[in-house]
DNA sequence: TTGCTTTCCTGACAAAAGTCATATTCCTGC
DNA sequence: GCAGGAATATGACTTTTGTCAGGAAAGCAA
């Protein structure tokens, strides 16, 4: 299942150049590389759960992960969906606290691990890192006052439409402007998982867009057809 | 209104004393003092509003204060209450971005107001400082996480229950364990805006806890009579 | 292929919560 | 004290959403 495999060089990764390290030197890059852990994970595999210590920050090179928390009624909520150049587990290091949520793999994944003290150390001597990681957190903790206000006040039809949209901007591939496909396999469990709603709910939900042209199915996946009319339902910035 | 008052000496505050600025050498804190500004608000007037630009950080010495965002559906929703001791409008500071919300005024309040220059000074200089803030920001982040867990998977009646719980740990004064009074004043619209619903499913759910035996109303304020009912019903750690 | 499992879909129904209308109570200023 | 306004309370009704049950389709292993 996950499989170790030969380190990739931090200083030459893709992913990297739109990621936190994006600035840090070639030669914190090089110690990184001898540092760290690189492992291929397939689908379903799981990084991390939830209340456990972590031991350093994941790196993800490529693939897609889920970050959940599982609840009392055996649902899942998913926090956030990270991709190629996104960093996993690294608020529950700077909180000093347990894992507040798990990690699994939903596209089969390369996955660098970078142990604590190696990335503590690098925080030490790079203060410009500090400082966007800081400029990060913050950030992140604005998104999710806005999703805890989205959550209260707005309807799971505009929700979805809104995830719709989300979805688009962060994995929408090829065709023009009207017609981007979201190109990240998510069943519709998990698709309600992030909208906070039931299945069956989601599932309604999308054959109502579909019927009404403002999306289609291509395989797993969803295309958005008429972005507008999707805004429109969620109300957004209204 | 706003009336500025003379400046409040940080390294004698009280409230200080269990905030992130518990460890402040006595310097910086005498610094502190000499570049602030202190303010008396009255309930209701706004400290700040959301879109706009921070241009400090406010520490509230004493009273309370709703941090919040104003929907589209003319409502709000309640993010946070902050208390003496607590800061606001760090992390649009250190993200630098525009406030997210807005905060009011809800109990008559002393509170400072550190220009950003000083405030990003201390920073620089008192790393132990930047640590703590980081830290809290990551806890911050996690208890959002769990607030938008809660909301997309428990009832209202559950989260009411929690968020009576909540406050009674953070507002909770006199009476033995089984009967501590919440001693902040809380409209039922806050207290909707806090646990996302409409004031008029708060006001019915509280009259229910009330003839249950839960809980009773001393004036403007609620007793919690039974903790163990509400963690019940709140369906806590179950 | 075949059979098996998982995911997806649909319908019927129930429960939860929001909305609207209307009292009633509580404050506050005069 | 009283008037007027705000906050609280309650009822009736509607809408939204969740749940349960069952079936179709798609993926997967042998």
């Amino acid at each position: 299942m996950a499989k170790k495999i030969e380190n990739l060089a931090c200083e030459l990764c893709q992913s990297r150049k739109f990621s936190l390290f994006n600035e840090v030197s070639q030669e914190h890059l090089c110690q990184l590389t001898a540092d760290k852990n690189c492992v291929y994970h397939k689908k379903g595999q799981t990084l991390f759960y939830e209340g456990t210590r972590p031991l350093g920050l994941f790196c993800i090179n490529e693939g897609a992960v889920k970050v959940y928390k599982s609840t009392s009624n055996g649902k899942e909520q998913i926090i956030r969906l990270a991709k190629a150049g996104d960093f996993l587990g690294y608020r529950a290091l700077l909180g000093e606290e347990h894992y507040a949520a798990s990690a699994t793999i939903l596209e089969d994944a390369k996955v660098c691990f970078i142990p604590k003290e190696s990335f503590i150390h690098l925080l030490a001597v790079d203060s410009n890192l500090y400082r966007k990681l800081m400029k990060s957190v913050c950030h992140e903790l604005g998104l999710m006052e806005e999703k805890v206000t989205e959550l209260s006040q707005k309807t799971v039809r505009e929700r979805l439409a809104h995830t719709l949209l989300m979805l688009r901007e962060t994995y929408g591939i090829d065709g023009d402007d009207n017609s981007r496909k979201i190109d990240i396999a998510l069943s519709r469990e998990d698709l309600a998982s992030i909208v906070g709603t039931a299945t069956e709910t989601v599932i309604r939900l999308l054959s109502e867009f579909k019927s009404d042209g403002h999306i289609s199915f291509e395989g797993k996946k969803i295309r958005i057809l008429n972005p507008k009319a999707l805004a429109k339902i969620s109300d957004f910035y209204a």
